[in-house]
DNA sequence: ACTAATAACATTTTT
DNA sequence: TGTTATTAGT
């Protein structure tokens, strides 16, 4: 109420922050000041005597609103900001529903599925309806329910629906109407929802008890909406519930970075925003504070090749800056090198600490190469992303029992742990269990407990088993209310044999997992002590964890983002952030832009704007690179240059030639092709027979590489001028000249996709054809 | 029912 | 290439 430094702001950002009177819709650009916006906004209206616990602000990921949180915290005090009801779509809306559990005839400790749980759930469904499991992928199915029900098509509606009948006929999956409403009944039954279903009960919830909406609606005064490009429709027709009377809402977002939409994300949100709330104003931010002049140019000229999107002139008054460089390597091995090496320069002579670089990537497999250069090199690394610690084995059978301990009807829990660590509780009894539990329309935990009242042919021995099983869990359960989850947690780790069962190995492994186990038990005590802390000695129980954690995907970085790291990342984890020096690696066509959405136009365009937004993270230096060879499932394949590459005006890059865009050096060899690529350095590979199905699904099949490596010794000395070849990893070329004998015999060969190359014939690997 | 071996499989992004 | 599911053997 006092320090609100408006001066801090320019003219746009001041306005946005200060139109409260109704709906409003700001258009970010990358780097245009969004978030402090947001955050000064939210400032403001505090200062306006605004109660903190009503305005309701919603982000995208726990990241963001843990940082707007810090933020604000440093704008107005500490009390006030733990006050607000700030979080994620799935946090604010999962804690809303738990307090609200009764009206949707859920226990108020209800479980979170992971999209794990979820497709292990769906598997389940397919085999007891004997569908073919292999026209059936779990994945497939579950995608289309959430795409569903990110439309809020609830399973009658979609059952009754012969569009998306006939789009799942296509997809050679018809009975998905059918598993949907299997899947959705197991959930209830098991007490349990995943991510979407968060959103949809919510929307239920508000659509059918007026009265609990208008308490929601009353209490908040104020809705903030932040990257609302990424909001499926879901998301959005909740927002219109809790604002369509006071309208007191903004929205904040960019839709030249939307780039979620494969999570159901519409940019036609923020385009029918303004159709939706009729006297909304709009705000353009338009000034770029993070780059250089030829950055923000680069990227604003990539994004011209999209079509359909708010017109907006986003410019930066920075310096002129360096050109982006582009660098062409060999292999996705020396672009690693190569890279490594540009940042030890940067680091040394540009003075450019480690923190203030990051590499960007399409895919996270593609991270491995730049780890093992950086570890070469010693150069301080971090990765983003990859499995996160609650996706480990060890840490998910322990909170299998956890959640087993808080709810016993969660289905997938009790398949997680029945026979873990081994109890003699096998598959078959698993099938009768679950057999049982389906045909009667209960729980399995339901059937475990009262296994004489259900005739579940079983003999004795198992049975007892059984009974012990439900013991242990029913011992955990009598606890949940009286002992704190740390001690909890102890108690199930040493009593449920997890403890034992991890700690009797000494291999690298198993000492990883005692680790891992360990820190998980550590992290409760954690986790307790803070929450003490923070709202008094209240007793934290186990459902407390399990609600934290069930939400949370990043592993917290509290210790490790200290220290001085250079970052790897994919381009989506990426959003948001910026540093002084970005590498986007990988530039070839197929991987980026991915091969999946070579397809369809409007995946293009996302692909477009995630190239967008890898861009503009950059403040100072922007790299981007591509290898001519890349390992891909195991296999090194060619690859050409990313269209993106030629969409970017010429006049903001430079090519920077480096040594292996010439022809092919014997020292290349020596490098990098010798260990991989020699026939003779293999003898053992088994002459693979060419897989008939491959034969007939790409209808013509050159020769494998393995049948390529039989016929070189035979075929290398019969070459002759004019001779075309087919060559493993360059394609299809003429022989131009040949030069030198014995091992020493070479051929100039004009490849149709990759131009003129030299290859050594003693080491070349192509068929004659 | 458990273990080891083999086959199959899928490789984009995440609350 | 790595993981994960299925199978065969104990």
């Amino acid at each position: 109420m006092n320090n609100l430094k408006l001066d801090d702001l320019n003219p746009v950002q001041r306005e946005a922050v200060l139109y409260c009177d109704g709906p409003s819709l700001v258009i970010a650009g990358a780097g245009s000041g969004k978030t402090r916006v947001l955050t000064y906004k939210i400032a403001y209206l505090l200062s306006q005597g605004m109660e903190p616990w009503s305005i309701l602000a919603l982000t995208f990921t726990n990241k963001a609103a843990e940082e707007m949180k810090a933020r604000i915290a440093q704008q107005v005090d500490l009390f006030q900001a733990q006050r607000l009801w700030m979080g994620t779509f799935h946090s604010i809306f999962a804690r809303i529903l738990r307090m609200e559990h009764e009206a949707i005839g859920f226990s108020q400790d209800f479980t979170i599925y992971d999209t794990t749980d979820s497709k292990s759930l769906i598997r389940s469904i397919i085999r007891e309806m004997q569908l073919d499991e292999k026209t059936y992928k779990p994945a497939t199915v579950l995608s289309h329910i959430s795409a569903a029900k990110n439309r809020l098509i609830l399973p009658s509606q979609y059952q009754s629906n012969p569009q998306l009948y006939k789009a799942d006929l296509a997809s050679k999956i018809p009975a998905t109407g059918e598993i949907y409403k299997r899947y959705w009944a197991r959930c209830r039954q098991a007490d349990a929802m995943d991510f979407d279903d968060i959103l949809v009960y919510t929307y239920l919830l508000f659509a059918h008890k007026p009265e609990i909406l208008s308490k929601y609606e009353n209490r908040f005064d104020f809705v903030l909406v932040d990257e609302y490009q990424d909001t499926n429709y879901a998301q959005h027709a909740i927002v219109w519930q809790l604002t369509q009377h006071k309208k007191k809402v903004c929205v904040v977002g960019d839709d030249a970075q939307s780039i979620y939409s494969f999570r159901g994300a519409n940019i036609d949100n923020i385009l029918t925003f303004q159709q939706l709330y009729k006297d909304s104003k709009l705000f353009k931010l338009e000034r770029n504070y993070r780059s250089t002049q030829n950055i923000v140019e680069a990227a604003n000229s990539v994004i011209k090749h999209n079509r359909g999107q708010i017109y907006k002139e986003v410019y930066s008054e920075k310096v002129k800056g360096d050109p982006i460089h582009v660098f062409n390597y060999y292999s996705d091995l020396e672009e690693a090198a190569g890279v490594a090496k540009k940042i030890l320069n940067i680091n040394q002579y540009d003075h450019i600490g480690w923190n203030e670089i990051a590499i960007l990537y399409r895919t996270n497999a593609q991270s491995r190469a730049f780890e093992e250069a950086f570890r070469k090199q010693d150069i301080p690394y971090r990765i983003f992303g990859g499995l996160s610690f609650y996706q480990r084995k060890e840490v998910k059978d322990m909170i299998a029992y956890f959640r087993l301990a808080v709810n016993p009807n969660d289905e997938e829990a009790i398949k997680r742990v029945i026979n873990y660590p081994v109890r003699g509780i096998g598959d078959t009894t698993l099938q009768k269990i679950m057999k049982a539990a389906s045909e009667q329309n209960v729980s399995l935990w339901k059937v475990l407990s009262h296994l004489s009242d259900y005739s579940v042919g079983i003999n004795r021995g198992t049975e007892a088993r059984i009974c012990n099983f439900v013991q242990l869990i029913e011992g955990f359960r009598a606890c949940i209310t009286t002992m704190d989850a740390a001690k909890l947690g102890r108690k199930i780790a040493q009593e449920s044999g997890v403890m034992q069962d991890i700690f009797k190995g000494r291999e690298p492994e198993d000492i990883s997992r005692q680790e891992n186990l360990q820190e998980l038990l550590d992290g409760i005590n954690q986790f307790v002590d803070e929450r003490v802390e923070e709202e008094g000695s209240e007793r934290i129980l186990m459902t407390h964890y399990l609600q934290e954690i069930s939400l949370i995907s990043d592993l917290d970085e509290s210790d490790d983002n200290q220290t001085d790291k250079v970052s790897l990342m994919t381009i989506h984890s990426a959003k948001g952030l910026e540093f002084s020096a970005v590498f986007i690696v990988g530039l070839e066509e197929n991987l980026f832009p991915n091969q999946m959405a070579m397809t369809s136009p409007r995946e293009m365009e996302e692909e477009r704007r995630l190239f967008y937004v890898a861009l503009t993270r950059a403040k100072e230096l922007c790299f981007l690179t591509h290898a001519k060879n890349r390992y891909r499932y195991g296999k090194s394949e060619f690859c050409s240059p990313s269209s993106f590459l030629e969409e970017i005006d010429p006049q903001f890059i430079k090519r920077d030639q480096n040594e292996t865009n010439t022809p092919i050096r014997p020292r290349r060899f020596e490098r990098y092709g010798l260990e991989e690529h020699l026939p003779f350095r293999r003898p053992i590979t088994t002459p693979q027979v060419q897989r008939p199905s491959q034969m007939t699904s790409t209808g013509v099949r050159v020769a494998t590489p393995e049948v390529a490596v039989e016929k070189t010794n035979t075929n290398a000395g019969t070459l002759t001028i004019g001779t075309m070849i087919e060559h493993t990893r360059f394609g299809r070329g003429v022989v131009k000249a040949l030069s030198g004998t014995g091992i020493d015999a070479k051929a100039t060969v004009d490849f149709e996709n990759v131009g003129v190359k030299q290859l050594l014939l003693r080491f070349a690997k192509f068929t004659i054809l």
